[in-house]
DNA sequence: GATGAATGAGCGTTCATTCAT
DNA sequence: TATGAATGAACGCTCATTCAT
């Protein structure tokens, strides 16, 4: 019952997984721009005509990379408790991640602007986004409700500030956690 | 009164410049992904090779570009007023700005990626952003000082605060002036 | 019987060689000045793109023809037999394939000029023509000792006159046999 | 009468001088290999379209270094005395050129090869390299009669063996005094 | 004469992709 | 599945040459 070969990655259908995590670190690393199939497939260990087994194009594991990098940032959004705790976690979470592991947000940047050009890439983009805008609407609507947030503070510009301080704390990532608390004292009623 | 234009893409002194122009458009466009030397000079109605006459290298045109970008930002940075009134209306001018014209914003973001992976761009970029956070600091000084501010937002992070909600902001361009609008009713006392 | 020939040219590991064979021709025919890839690859009848498959850079497969031709000239160094015997057979199998196939030693030329500016093929042009002058200053002393030789004739200066006649013969490759048979007449006693 | 400008390299007729010099000496640095019109012209100090001035084509300017060359070598062809003494001098004189100026016959030999593929400058070299020959050969034939030369040379041949030897040792320029004089021992009688 | 701008053919190299094995 | 060989379009860059000024 080997379930793991000795050294090497293990083939069969991680193989898969394993292409879109090296292709999602190589994007971190040299951005889109630099995105070669053949790095990939050296940083796997295999040949980089084999990657063609697994995405016929570049295209589609690009599609499968956002895939992933939209999958790990779902994670990190509102836990439980009441709407102004789950905010400030939800800040204070993606404020120490930027500058803990800047890659998945580098990441996410590189596929904003990608997303542009790119019709499939950017349904999934915009997708991905429009679940954490309802997110964050929904806890900005509540909060208020509750009146724990400054008056004046229309839900849905304030989902919108919060997604363009992020993204925007992402590309100078050494002080987001401190951009992001004051960001949240700045809403949240004191 | 053209006295000498026949047919030929007006040449002279400015080729230099309507190149950086053109290659501006092309990253404002299609990215650094897919800038070619080619279509750069296609733009300008010239033979791509005569580009190397006036830049030894695509780097040297990057550079060049990065300069026209950031001098282009630098001419949307505060005017004369008070502070309140300067920072209001630098945030104003921004907003506007990345609603009407993205491309600007867009390609600051392209060179903000760009940047960090090459060393050239990033002591560029680096060097102007510095600029743009003193001249920011500077106002935030002086509008608490007048006690104009929100209490309790250090400078430096307030600072930090608006260079990623306006970055961040560029990438979602459709709501800009909403969002810098709101950001700057948080920061100034009503 | 041939089970697998199909039009396309006959792949296979010989393909490496077929290049370096091809490449040494050229470099016969056109002179280092105009070695083309595109070249090679037409004569041998794949992609010129191909032949990186096989050689990373141009200079790895200049570097291959420079082994192959060092090895080629390998083979007409001196066989078996009594030392003056053998140096008679070397200086004849010099001239009869200086006149009967001139290519490889017009090669040899156009790489002794070359490795004046190539640090790389200089090493290993330098190394194989130390072979040969150990050699021949071998088979001088020899000679020599058998007093085989006409007296006076120093066997380092006598190894380096032999190689410069022949490289000399190669040039103006006409009378290379009759040159070399003189030059065998003056050094050997009668 | 200012007859040189001051620093500049003086205009007019002589321009053309300079700049086949300049190629010259960019020969023997570089070979045909990496004989570039714009190397030629900054070493001039001039712009490298103006150099069509003075020679249409590069081609142009590689012929008139190739008088410029054989000119230089005629300057140390045989001079007075008796035929024995002449040989002795002559190529006691080339050896110690070899050695002490290598460029001259470096170039030499780079024209000697590119002679092979270029018709109009074989024509130059050949009809030059008849001169040479046909000098030896009286020399040697003068020689000869005097009976001064060792028995049984041919002056066609032995003309033809001081030639090879003098551009092979031209090529491994280091001993070639040495090597010249071995030549000159064996075929004079002592 | 000399220059600056432009040309265009051509170069070595890259890279996603295809395909027989 | 994986590989090695090959493809072909495209790239940045070079360089002799042309030409208006």
């Amino acid at each position: 019952m080997a379930t793991t070969r000795r050294g090497r990655p293990p083939a069969g259908p991680e193989r898969r997984n394993t292409l879109v995590l090296a292709a999602y670190q190589c994007l971190a690393e040299d951005g889109f721009e630099r995105l070669r199939l053949r790095d990939v497939a050296t940083r796997v260990g295999i040949d980089h005509s084999s990657i063609h087994h697994h995405f016929p194009t570049k295209q589609d594991l690009v599609v499968a990379v956002v895939d992933h990098a939209t999958q790990q940032f779902r994670s990190t959004t509102p836990p439980e408790g009441s709407p102004v705790e789950r905010l400030r976690q939800h800040l204070a979470t993606l404020g120490r991640r930027i500058v803990d592991e800047p890659e998945l947000h580098i990441v996410l940047r590189e596929l904003d602007l990608r997303a542009r050009r790119d019709p499939e890439l950017r349904e999934i983009i915009t997708s991905h986004e429009e679940g954490w805008r309802n997110s964050l609407r929904a806890l900005l609507t509540d909060a208020a409700a509750a009146g724990a947030l400054v008056p004046g503070v229309d839900p849905t510009t304030g989902a919108e500030l919060i997604i363009a301080t992020v993204k925007g704390a992402s590309l100078a990532s050494g002080h987001a956690d401190d951009v992001l608390e004051l960001l949240e004292q700045l809403l949240i009623r004191a």
